[in-house]
Parts: structure tokens; sequence; C-alpha cells
DNA sequence: CACGAGACCTGTTCGC
DNA sequence: TGCGAACAGGTCTCGT
């Protein structure tokens, strides 16, 4: 799916307004369309339906890979997972192949969710804090700090890729970025959490929130078939480089599987045994 | 507690 | 050219 920096970039845009489209903040939901009703994760589609009619947007807000839109009753959330991406279109542009869930809006907007995996998710809950707080700390907040990170890393003993795909570790990293942030702190995907010297500790702490803010800086990544507008797949370091230089020392990036998910590491710099 | 397998879906790319 | 396998930015549940 999108991760922190894709879904902090399709907030933005639907916070501020963007391609001519109004800011979604102030706009009131007029009608819904349920093309894939298994979208609604909760509460039924039929109430869904009745709770959302007429609601206003109050803000657009995220909290690590999920989208937060309080409205004048109850939190919209919204999930994209693998697949998914929101947007803006002219109320009455025909649906394209895709657009699943689509919210008419009193501007002559439609807010469209469009997802071919349909893996995505959209709650309408009374306290989204239940769901959210079961999250892990927002990387890029003051509140995460080394130590913190230094804490929670001591607190258990798994391998690194799988630990930071956890969002109740930390929230808001996804495939994409768990392998750049590895690979800037020079860490082995399969090195035990606990294992970490304080030097190494401050390697990872570095390593996810510079490879965080450097997808924030370009705007996200835009792969295959799903295009945001973003450019960060041009300067991913490990991520898909496959057999491509490591970018410090050269030697060929390697996949190996971790956790049934895909992993990008330079055999080089990223020794399970430092050198 | 940590981990692997399987499920949920569709579309694209790869390999023979 | 054709066709099945593998793969894809995620998360959940179940079993060991």
């Amino acid at each position: 799916m999108p991760e922190l920096p894709e879904v902090e970039t399709i907030r933005l845009a639907l916070r501020q307004g963007a391609g001519g489209a109004p800011k979604l903040p102030g706009q009131r939901i007029e009608g819904v369309r349920l093309g894939w009703p298994r979208h609604i994760a909760a509460p039924s589609p039929a109430a869904f339906r009745r709770r959302i009619l007429g609601q206003t947007i109050q803000d657009v807000q995220r909290r690590g890979k999920y989208l937060v839109l309080p409205l004048t009753q109850g939190t919209l959330l919204i999930h994209l997972m693998m697949s998914g991406d929101l947007g803006m279109l002219p109320a009455g542009e025909p649906p394209r192949p895709h657009d699943h869930t689509i919210l008419t809006l009193d501007t002559g907007w439609e807010l469209r969710f469009n997802d071919p995996r349909k893996f995505g998710k959209v709650l309408l809950l009374p306290r989204p804090e239940q769901l959210l707080g079961g999250l892990g700390p927002e990387p890029l907040s003051s509140q995460f700090t080394r130590q913190v990170l230094a804490d929670r890393l001591a607190g258990r003993g798994r391998r690194l890729k799988p630990l930071l795909l956890d969002q109740s570790f930390v929230a808001g990293l996804g495939n994409i970025y768990a392998d750049e942030a590895l690979h800037r702190a020079r860490l082995h995907p399969m090195r035990r959490s606990d294992s970490l010297r304080p030097e190494e500790v401050a390697a990872l702490w570095r390593g996810i929130r510079q490879a965080l803010r450097a997808g924030l800086r370009h705007n996200g990544a835009s792969i295959d078939w799903v295009y945001r507008g973003g450019d960060f797949q041009n300067h991913f370091r490990a991520y898909g480089r496959t057999g491509e230089p490591c970018p410090v020392c050269g030697t060929p990036i390697q996949r190996i599987v971790v956790g049934q998910r895909s992993t990008h590491f330079c055999p080089q710099c990223q020794q399970e045994r430092p050198a």
C-alpha cells in the first residue's frame, strides 16, 4: 500500500485542495455510492450510508497509514492497503474502473476511493482512538526519540524487518521504507531487535526518519500502474534494486524473503555480524 | 511470544 | 504468441 509518505502526500492534497478541486474540510457529504460494499469494515454498509449522509468533513489528518477524517459526528477512517487511492473528481464524471466507494459532496465534487485489489478499508467510528490507539508511535513525531526506539527494540526478540512492518511497533513503515531505513542504518534485516548496540539503535532511528523524510520530499513513490505523482521510486537505495549496485559500495543488492515479504539489502553494508 | 502459512483480490510481468 | 506462475506499497487469523 501506500506507506506513510504516500498517505501523507494524499492527505495534504485533500486537505489543501489540488488539481482544481476544493479543499475537503468544510464539505458536506450528500451522497454515497458503495460499488464494493465490503470496503466498509464498520459499521454495516446500510448503517454507514445512513450515518454519513449530511455530515460535514472537519479536517483531513493521518495516523500511521490511516487517513483520519473527523466528521460532525464520529470519524471516517480510510486505509488504502496495497492498491488504494483517494482522489477528487467532478461529480458526474463516469466512474473509472475500480472506483468502488464514492462520496458525493455539496461542492459538486466527489471523493473517490479507487482500489483495484479491493483490500482497502473504510470505517466510520464514534471513537476512532479505539482503533488508532493500538498503533505504535508516529516515527516523525518528537515523541519518537532514540530512547523510545531503544526501549521498544530491547523489549522483544524479533527480526528487524518484520518488526519494522509491525504497525504496533512503529506506525507508517511498509515494505519500501523498512528496506530503505535498514539500508541507511546499515543493519541486516534478520538482526534480532534486542541485539543492537546503542550506536546501532541510533543509526536505525536516523535511518527510519531519513528514509521517510526523503519519501516525503519526493511526494512518495509511484510504482507500476499505481501512479500518484511522486517520484521517490527513482531514489530507492535498496528496495526493488535486486542485482543493481549498492549506492554506497557498489555491491549488487540482494533479494531475500523475510516474513513472507520481499526484502532488499546490501550484503556488504548490512552484515548480520558487524565486521 | 515469535513465526510461517494461508486468506483476501486484481493486474502485470516473467519464464518456458 | 500463449499460458501459467510469480509477484505486487498490507493486514488478519490460525496453527505450531
